[in-house]
DNA sequence: CCTCTTAAACTTTTT
DNA sequence: GTTTAAGAGG
């Protein structure tokens, strides 16, 4: 009858069919473990479950939006609404909102993202007076949250001694008193950060039995994806949920394990089988997506940990092509390359641009490919980094909106307090934030009852807070009365945004009109779909729970245009795409430098390289540059030691780094001509040195090969360019060394300069210091260069 | 109390 | 190179 279960291969169907108990199922990396899921519920369905007693829990809203469209389509939309499908936090959310009284939060709590903890960290800081050089926000924070994903209140943690004896070690004994403020300070908000949700999930079910039970009770099947990435605390309500029936279905890939910084355990995988003694276990180990190439390219990859489920994955799909390995003088190289080979994709292969991604290891790299798309006309779509509601002039808007639904919000009121500005500044602030903490009590409160809490202010400031307070409180009134859109409307008029905004027309302003612009309409989708559902009081809060807890992940505006898809590989988690590019494949950037501390985080670095690479299906392309910008200044780097990591023969490297010997023989041959010349000022000399070691370094990782048949299929990483350096440092050279007045270039010539990399210099102007040349280079195309200042070296 | 200028710090990765 | 913090001047 149910023609679905045809299209499983074996171990898919048993693993979709097995349903009397717990089973943990490890799907390797492009196995159809999306497909089990979705059959699996839609079998479910078709066998006596109702749709509302199934709890799928999934990493993004996008993964549980689509699932659930997957799913409607074999059983129907009509059955498939009722799923409880999405995130931990969105899910749990909505469990909290329905108990918030319980626990002494109301309905209408506001959800913390990490700039709002960070910010009220901050201010409680400043409030104990201590040094945040020494009490630094991010690392309380980080701190905070990995207690929390162990479940371990402020309480608890304050007795602890293993927590305070790392607290006095880390100099920072006052933590546990940060921790508890903080704490309570959220609380006074009506507020919950993002770990709270599953903190206070916890206590819920913990404290209250028989919420747990109407909960365990309602669930009769759970299932949770990508459960490598789950932590203890979410672990711990998956077990709180499904004491009574034991009906779960984990999957997962422990090779995919990419989130431990964020408290994800991957030993909740790994002890799955111990802690649900009669669990079946189930492994997917064909991979349907990618060549049989890029597969055994990425288990070659993923052997070299330690640390893993032995499973053997294996691809039937054609052999595909070696994957190509790019090298790149510079970043801005490095972008012209992949750019180029896009181009070549989309015009010879007629791939489209949305089958191509470029993925990275940090936001920060986005920018130059950004532009290299850009001079192209290539249509691209960056995710990540600071999204929508990350903005400004978003977050002011918001602010408000927080406020009306939730007056007790403190990091919202501390936004908007005065802004637009209305005179209200630090110092006031400052009084009722002294006099709020005192009281144990939110700021709302305060300003409500300045004389109560003894709040000392002149008459004018009094009146400018009385303005404020009567500003909001119409808004608190309206949000039951009105709808989101009109109410959202009204606050940008009433609190003087719009006012604020229109005044002029700089370009700057010009774009945050269109933002909000966007935010307003926006709001108006948003109630009229929810109208659509049936829904017809569309309430302001309604929105703000919506939104809280999106990433741009999750914004579903499918591109008019197909796009070429930019985002780092932690994004990247889950999708698939014809041609993947895996750049800046450099030692301090990928692995990063921050994970030289420890083996597991280094393991940990591995397994995110192998999700880049299984992100691809046709082709996979590896790029590294031999220099970068960071922090403004250039730095030489060294390719990745995973790409030896890599089996050769998988790997294909090209002519470039042919080219490359020859410009190190040359660079050997040049360093003795100039010599000294190099070392004369002591910034040069310092890179020069690291340089040095660098190479060392990296050329015993690229030449201890295993793979004698390929001769060194990388040539150690050039040494230091014998670029001219720094103009002031080398004034003498320019003017009385080997370079003349042209600068020892003659047309025709090749070059090869530092950023740019190899190009021929086809004219010539002017004399002496204001000597350009137009060169043409092989990656970047034409450049004009003032030979003064340009860095490079004449190569042929 | 507001705003403009300058200095420092900074980059993993994200629900 | 970018963003945020602090300090000076209005």
């Amino acid at each position: 009858m149910t023609t679905y279960l045809d299209e499983l291969n074996e171990s898919q169907r048993a693993a979709v069919l097995y349903n009397e108990g717990p089973s943990l199922v490890i799907a390797g990396a492009g196995s159809g473990k999306t497909r089990v899921l979705t059959y699996k519920i839609a079998y479910l369905l078709d066998n006596g479950f109702e749709p509302w007693s199934i709890l799928a829990l999934t990493f993004t809203n996008k993964a549980a939006r689509e699932m659930k469209e997957r799913i409607a389509r074999q059983v129907g939309m009509e059955r498939a609404r009722y799923l409880w499908m999405g995130t931990f936090h969105s899910i749990f959310a909505r469990i909290l909102r329905t108990e918030a009284e319980i626990l002494g939060f109301t309905s209408n709590f506001t959800i913390y993202d990490a700039s709002d903890s960070k910010n009220l960290l901050k201010g409680i800081i400043k409030e104990m007076n201590l040094d945040d050089k020494v009490y630094k926000p991010g690392m309380i924070q980080s701190r905070i949250s990995n207690a929390k994903n162990q479940l371990v209140l402020p309480q608890a943690y304050a007795t602890n001694g293993e927590f305070f004896l790392a607290d006095q070690a880390a100099k920072i004994p006052l933590m546990r008193d940060i921790y508890l403020r903080y704490w309570e300070r959220c609380k006074q908000s009506d507020a919950m950060d993002f770990d709270d949700l599953l903190v206070y999930t916890y206590l819920l079910f913990q404290q209250h039995p028989e919420v747990c039970e109407k909960y365990a009770g309602r669930f009769n099947y759970i299932l949770v994806d990508e459960y490598q990435d789950t932590n203890y605390a979410q672990h711990a309500i998956v077990q709180q949920l499904t004491q009574i029936n034991r009906r779960v279905c984990v999957v997962g890939d422990d090779a995919q394990s990419i989130y431990s910084f964020r408290g994800a355990k991957i030993d909740n995988i790994l002890k799955f089988t111990q802690l649900y003694k009669d669990a079946r276990l189930f492994k997917l180990e064909q991979n349907y997506r990618s060549t049989q190439t890029i597969v055994n390219a990425a288990n070659s990859l993923i052997e070299k940990n330690s640390e893993q489920i032995r499973k053997e994955v294996y691809s039937k799909k054609e052999k595909g092509d070696p994957i190509e390995v790019f090298s790149a003088y510079s970043d801005v190289e490095e972008g012209e390359i992949v750019a180029n080979q896009i181009v070549r994709l989309h015009t010879r292969d007629g791939y489209p641009y949305n089958e191509c991604a470029v993925l990275y290891r940090t936001n920060a790299q986005s920018r130059i490919f950004e532009e290299a798309l850009r001079k192209r006309n290539l249509p691209y779509r960056i995710f990540g980094g600071l999204s929508f509601y990350q903005r400004k002039e978003i977050k002011d808007v918001v602010a408000y909106f927080r406020l009306a639904v939730n007056p007790n919000d403190e990091e919202a009121f501390k936004r908007v307090l005065n802004y637009p500005a209305r005179g209200i500044g630090d110092t006031t602030l400052n009084k009722i934030l002294t006099a709020a903490t005192a009281a144990k009590v939110s700021l709302w409160k305060v300003l409500n009852e300045p004389l109560a809490y003894g709040l000392t202010i002149n008459k004018g400031t009094h009146t400018k807070l009385q303005g404020f307070r009567e500003l909001i409180a119409g808004f608190v009134e309206a949000v039951p009365l009105k709808d989101a859109y009109e109410l959202g409307s009204e606050i940008l008029r009433k609190s003087g945004i719009v006012n604020d905004l229109y005044q002029d027309r700089s370009p700057e302003n010009l774009s945050r009109q269109e933002n909000i612009e966007e935010l307003i309409n926006g709001i108006h989708d948003f109630c009229m779909t929810r109208q659509e559902e049936g829904n017809t009081h569309v309430l302001l809060t309604d929105y703000l729970s919506e939104i809280s807890l999106l990433t741009d992940q999750d914004s579903d505006k499918e591109a008019d245009v197909p796009k070429v898809t930019l985002m780092t590989i932690h994004s990247a988690k889950g999708l698939e795409f014809k041609n993947v590019f895996v750049v800046g494949l450099e030692e301090n950037l990928f692995p990063s430098a921050m994970s030289f501390n420890s083996y597991k985080e280094l393991e940990e670095e591995r397994r995110l390289f192998y999700v880049a690479i299984t992100r691809a299906e046709d082709h996979c392309y590896l790029s590294f540059a031999k220099s970068r910008f960071k922090y403004g200044k250039m730095e030489f780097s060294n390719p990745s030691r995973f790409l030896k990591d890599i089996d050769a023969r998988y790997l294909n490297v090209p002519q470039e780094e042919r080219i490359s010997r020859r410009v190190d023989e040359g660079a050997t041959r040049f360093r003795r001509e100039i010599g000294d010349g190099l070392t004369s000022t002591a910034t040069v000399k310092r890179s020069y040195e690291r340089k040095e070691k660098d190479d060392n370094w990296g050329a015993d990782m690229f030449d201890g090969g295993e793979i004698p048949q390929e001769p060194r299929p990388f040539v150690k990483p050039a040494p230091p360019r014998k670029l001219r350096p720094i103009p002031s440092a080398t004034p003498s050279a320019a003017g009385t060394g080997t370079a003349v007045s042209s600068h020892g270039v003659s047309e025709g010539q090749t070059i090869e300069h530092e950023r740019f990399g190899i190009g021929e210099v086809i004219k010539l102007e002017g004399t002496g210091d204001n000597c350009k040349a137009t060169v043409r280079f092989r990656n970047a195309g034409e450049k004009h260069l003032l030979l003064k200042f340009a860095r490079f070296k004449v190569i042929g």
